[in-house]
DNA sequence: CAAAACTACGTAGTTAACTACATATATCCA
DNA sequence: TGGATATATGTAGTTAACTACGTAGTTTTG
């Protein structure tokens, strides 16, 4: 991986990518090791859950940041193995509202000492001369401000390409 | 997007997956304002043959980090639209070895400012009081070290979790 | 020097996200 | 108050990575 780490920022993408998946598969590993059966892409939406106690569909996705389709099969996913129940909402039928089951908040229990475990040692890797989790939240608060796309077309334009 | 970025550390890995692919969408609408026809995906593999000139496709793989049938397919793309070609390597039959065709090298000496100006609004993005690109190579050097399962293994076994 | 092990490439199938579209219900307003 | 618009959910199909496996050529070694 010599010439991607070296071009620097250009593939910034893709150097984003690979230590995301990285942290996934040996997170996958972690859940096993201690003899739960977890997956991290659960987390994001076991863990709102848990934290929100009661959500419809679509308030899950914006939570977590992914699409509807994306959430649904998530929560498909996590109802087949009976970590979530659902509901229709009596005062809105369009909406079904979800939270977890006794056996989720039991593995929920169970989890947060790993949980715990694992955000000591995630602080341990990121937190160097330059933190990566604070660098995440600087630059996507840059590109809140103005996006990616909108910057380069502004120096599109000032350098007339 | 508010649980999610407010449990900080536990979902490193999601957030470093939005951001991205958020980039990457970004990326794509780029080159399209310039009228170039080129997929952010395939700068890895462009970049590499510009940078080494010949190479199979191993090679390939490990230097931009993927597995090899990822590689394929992104080289598979890139030849049907004429930006490289491939021979077989006749000192080892086994290998079928990979170059910029011209009309790819004209494409790259096209993007060249393009690139530039990406560089550009990359760094000005990354670059907080915590920099992303360093905080990514710094949290790497620290896996390479020792990985997250490991860390998180030793933990384990002395806190007789 | 032939069998075993290894390397390079390729294909098939899986996964986990996405976009686009469809349907049902709710809300708004002329 | 009913027709238009908006919202909530769901389905289908796509994409871009992956793992697992197979084949062909190369190297090592007993």
């Amino acid at each position: 991986m010599n010439v991607i780490n070296d071009v620097g920022i250009l593939a910034l993408s893709t150097r984003l990518q690979r230590l995301s998946e990285q942290l996934r598969k040996d997170g996958a590993l972690i859940y096993e090791a201690f003899g739960i059966d977890f997956e991290p892409k659960w987390f994001p939406v076991i863990f709102t859950l848990h934290q929100k106690g009661t959500l419809s569909v679509v308030e899950i996705a914006n939570e977590i940041g992914y699409t509807h389709p994306s959430t649904i099969s998530l929560l498909k996913e996590v109802e087949k193995i009976g970590l979530i129940k659902s509901k229709k909402d009596k005062s809105d039928e369009r909406k079904r509202l979800i939270l977890l089951s006794p056996r989720g908040q039991e593995l929920v229990n169970k989890m947060q000492p790993v949980w715990q475990l694992i955000a000591q040692v995630l602080g341990e890797i990121s937190d160097n001369t330059n933190n990566l989790l604070k660098a995440i939240d600087e630059a996507e608060d840059k590109i809140a401000q103005q996006s990616f796309l909108q910057r380069a077309l502004q120096q599109k334009n000032t350098t007339a390409l």
